[in-house]
DNA sequence: TCCAACCTTACGGATCCCTGACGGACCGTC
DNA sequence: GACGGTCCGTCAGGGATCCGTAAGGTTGGA
């Protein structure tokens, strides 16, 4: 799970990545509308949190852009309680929700947490590989109906992993969902991770593709 | 998937074309003006990374030049951070993205990556031959609905098949479309490659064309 | 029948990947 | 602030796989 916060008050916004941070994967951080359209451009987001007042420009225009993209990663705006007219443009721009300023870090999760729901980004959300069971709601993954306890990094491969079977994931899209742009990497941590995935889910849970990446496979 | 790599400065065109390599199937590198339109007129690419500021020239020119061929081969154009004016004129001539210098590697193959999907080049990308079906953008290969495994260069081969059905691709384009123009081959690699691939997928999957190449049909 | 083109197999060097070990970073507890 | 625990990135050795090459067999056309 990958999410962009766009937001100009850096106090603000770092409050809001750490806390997003220890809840799901990846966090990155846009102040401004250029940093934030390059991102959307280039990485695929699970959601975007944007902030409608920025410095160099309105945030609707680029909710606005990504839906003339067909580009449907679910979007909360954030405004101030009395901006009710942005607020209904930004719906009318192709919003998902909308989260009024100042808000409850903890309403914030919430929020999100539904429109993900809502969003149908999986419509089970279980994803089943023979005695392998993965449920991206409650983080929780069951081996022969017994409960393994992933570590946080873990998790953040088994679901990028699990999202698509039969597909092949390049280390790459690995590296995205699991640290953000900044956050480099230059070893072979990738690799460390499925082998202890692996160890825990038995060695077949997880394929390797030689010279692209790895594969999680039905049956 | 062919890319070219249009770079003067020697180090960071290898850095990048190693990168990519290791990525994807072939990376050519042009460090000329002239080195570069040669390339783009002699081999189909899929992608262009273009930098502007080039010692016999500025790269615009060929961008207008492949344009004004119809030539629509995606072209990611490397500016500097202040060559503001560049970048507007690159992309009013037809560039379909711009990367700012100094750029992250791993930002680059994201960039690439989503280019290509937004180029509609795979719509939904499945190509279906019969009981074998082929899905670029999953690297993912099914015959009568089981994965098959197939290596890197076999998957370069067959991609390059599968990408024109009931067309015969010479076994010139298979080389070219496998390896760069550098990586020379001076045996029987690519016959041995089908071999494997029929081994793969059945021997009736890749039809020979005496004296010309290999074809993939259609039921 | 003969030749050229193509197919198949085997082999060893090159490449890629796996995994155990280690130490730094962080966290909670005493 | 010291200690124990967990998590995680890095590294290196060894092992598995890949792939170009070559050599011999097979096919197809003249």
């Amino acid at each position: 799970m990958r999410l962009l916060v766009v937001e100009d008050e850096v106090n603000l916004a770092g409050a809001v990545v750490d806390h997003l941070r220890a809840r799901t994967h990846a966090v990155d951080w846009a102040a401004t509308l250029d940093e934030a359209a390059a991102a959307v451009r280039t990485a695929d987001f699970d959601l975007v949190l944007l902030d409608l007042s920025l410095p160099d420009g309105d945030g609707l225009s680029l909710l606005r852009e990504m839906r003339d993209r067909t580009d449907r990663t679910p979007v909360v705006i954030a405004t101030a309680r009395d901006r009710i007219m942005e607020r209904i443009a930004g719906l009318e721009a192709g919003a998902d929700d909308y989260i009024l300023k100042p808000y409850d870090l903890d309403e914030l999760s919430a929020r999100i947490a539904a429109i993900r729901r809502r969003a149908g980004d999986m419509p089970t959300s279980e994803r089943r590989f023979g005695a392998l069971v993965v449920d991206p709601e409650g983080r929780a993954v069951h081996l022969d109906g017994q409960p393994v306890a992933l570590t946080r990094k873990e998790w953040a491969v088994l679901d990028r992993l699990s999202r698509r079977p039969d597909t092949t994931v390049t280390r790459e899209q690995l590296e995205q969902a699991v640290y953000g742009f900044d956050d480099e990497v230059e070893s072979n941590a990738i690799e460390v991770h499925v082998s202890r995935l692996r160890a825990k889910l038995g060695r077949a849970a997880v394929e390797t593709v030689r010279g692209f990446g790895y594969r999680m496979g039905r049956g």
